[in-house]
DNA sequence: GATGAATGAGTCTTCATTCAT
DNA sequence: CATGAATGAAGACTCATTCAT
């Protein structure tokens, strides 16, 4: 058990560098590649082997190191693991927040975009899903990771905000709860990409987008205009 | 990591139970008893430290038992989470059956039922939510663990899809591709679920339920009859 | 550094098993057995390369067993030295205060007695010279084994004061501030036997006991009786 | 453990200078000024932390220096420390043998003059404390430590022994083992003055002072002279 | 059948020391 | 000359599993 380790020294998040030991702070150019060089390293290793079946140990040879150097510039296995995860996270939803720019779907008919829109996020899956596997895994063990995780969850939700708020400017949204909708939106379109990806068939990940892309059209966009009666 | 264990026994996933040495096929009343009681031992362990942290001296100390006692009716902790996830998930999965079965709402407004079967569906995570969280943590740790869950997954989809069966034979169902509806349905209720109670706050799965519900009522429903045109 | 040791707990002495794991409590008569053996093999190890060098495996292994064994029967290396330490301070301050019984030298010239005693407390070196070596150096290092030590030396000084009430009574005790006196007192014989005793040379620590007895016998006796004046 | 760095040179304590490589002999003003900040902040370090919780990354950051230019000064960290007790101990006893220097005390009474001297010995326990404590650490636990200690404590046996001469030539001296008695009276005022000190408290360093001082008056000097008779 | 003592491979982590820049 | 990045051997401790009693 990961408990096991000696010394966990029950850091918390908030206080981040606290009094622990001051971990190498890059001065020199050398420095910042070796510290790029572990954190490739153990992306390498985490994606094959899973965290908990990582040791430092392989990290440091995988990036041709001693376990020395790798603890120079990280705490310890966890540190790494929260960087890579913080950064993964943050990429896909940056991605993702990209995709749902208003300025990016200005002009097209919003109903015809929703599906590419889905598509785009469906596709962020693609991005280290090693990783992102085991931010879930972590996500439901260790409060820790669930933190950062959930900071990119309200940025999303804040995304989706705006974007209904643009849809609502031009008459198009329905009339829901906004606090309510973004959660479930979010959610939903998150947990399906996740899961239709997890089957790994192209053709099935394509058929969710496209019923999870008609599920949100249905809830989001007011009815299509009923043809004028004569 | 589980794998340090000297002489674990490198179990091949797909020969789950091949070769491996017997363990007892429990035949007398004590026997079976002394089962139920490891297991709820173990529920209890697992539930408030989580799989890892939970070593099986303490199971055993926990039912009374020795641990070769313990040893002689599962082959290994693993096998103990598995059962126990078994038969959690048997159970959720069977109660939200139930609350689908069409002929527990025949006669009521279709409608009007949905928010209330999203609500039961939403219940069911007070069931051992700690087991729950271990359940997702292996799901994305351990491809065995995947297996029980898919199965399970499965027969909620084809509850979903009977109950659209008696939905599309009341001429309520909307026309939507049924095998992809399905896996989105049930991914949208159970994330949103999840995710909802893991806020903690009873006001929110609330709003959640209503909102999950909204959502899925638009996507299943056709629309309401429009009044009669004169 | 010993600081370098994962997770050293903090204990404090004055909740002896706190939350601690629980180390093995022996009901057989093996596990006894045990215990007795991997104390008799630290102190082989650790009289023989001091404490610190002195590692968990080779103590085991001195025993005939494995770590693991060794973790079930003591929480940590330092609990080992502790145990073994706190008997010899024991054992060493028994013999002394033994020594010191009044009813042992009752009926013989208290003045002469005190040089057979002061030879007596001084042969207590002999007993662990290697653990005791060792005591002093944590001692001086580590304050919880700082508290054992002086309980010991309280003890002394009590034994001290006892002895003095008894020359009190029959008249032979000088007029000295009795608090400091059984500090000085006490410190003066230990240190002096404890230094005589590391220079190794038997007639140099008969030396040294002899000006320790007549510096003492100075201090505590009256005058000699004058002869009569007419 | 110290002997766990690997490269550990085992160097024989007996040849201590021999073949080992040129450490920098100060030659410049600069270099000299380096050697002395990084002694200060050995000190700072050494008393804070102890020895063994000091490492040499520490020491050279207090310095404001690169560690390998701290190891240009120092062969390794037991020599800085070894250097520093060597000085401390110096110090101390110069202080010490300073006091007991007949002239200081010429024209005085030698009876009323004892308790001075004795807490002016005391006193210089609070030079540098934690080194001290260290110093008796290192003492019972390394010999190459036990050298300069014991080298001092000669001095220290010799400053007593002259101070004794002079007594002698007052003719207050008492007819005692004047070998044993120096060894005697400096174990006994050095222990009890490091035991007191640690006590904290100085009331009570100030009671054990005037024990030590009746102590050894009633060992040193001849008893005073009997009121002529008529 | 039950027990629980014994096992020991495997993990993380530290830090004195070196040497390329 | 100074620097500080890199090293890697070494040690404490854990816990799933076995097997003699």
């Amino acid at each position: 058990m990961e408990a096991r380790n000696h010394a966990a020294p029950e850091r918390s998040l908030t206080s981040p560098a606290g009094k622990r030991r001051q971990v190498r702070v890059p001065q020199q150019e050398r420095s910042r590649r070796t510290r790029e060089t572990i954190l490739e390293a153990a992306v390498l290793c985490f994606e094959s082997r899973g965290y908990e079946e990582t040791t430092t140990a392989l990290i440091a040879q995988q990036a041709g190191i001693g376990v020395g150097t790798l603890y120079s510039y990280f705490h310890d296995k966890r540190e790494i693991l929260l960087e890579l995860l913080d950064s993964t996270v943050r990429e896909v939803a940056d991605w993702v927040i990209e995709q749902l720019d208003p300025e990016r779907w200005r002009g097209s008919d919003p109903r015809a975009m929703l599906r590419p829109l889905i598509d785009a996020i469906f596709h962020s899956q693609r991005l280290r899903p090693g990783l992102q596997r085991i931010l879930w895994e972590r996500y439901f063990k260790d409060e820790e990771f669930r933190k950062p995780f959930e900071a990119i969850q309200l940025r999303l939700r804040e995304a989706v905000d705006s974007f209904a708020d643009d849809l609502d400017a031009q008459g198009l949204l329905r009339d829901i709860d906004r606090a309510s909708a973004s959660f479930v939106i979010v959610n939903c379109v998150q947990w399906n990409a996740s899961q239709a990806f997890l089957k790994g068939s192209p053709a099935f990940t394509d058929a969710t987008a496209e019923a999870t892309a008609d599920l949100l059209s249905r809830y989001v966009f007011v009815d299509p205009a009923e043809p004028e009666a004569p």
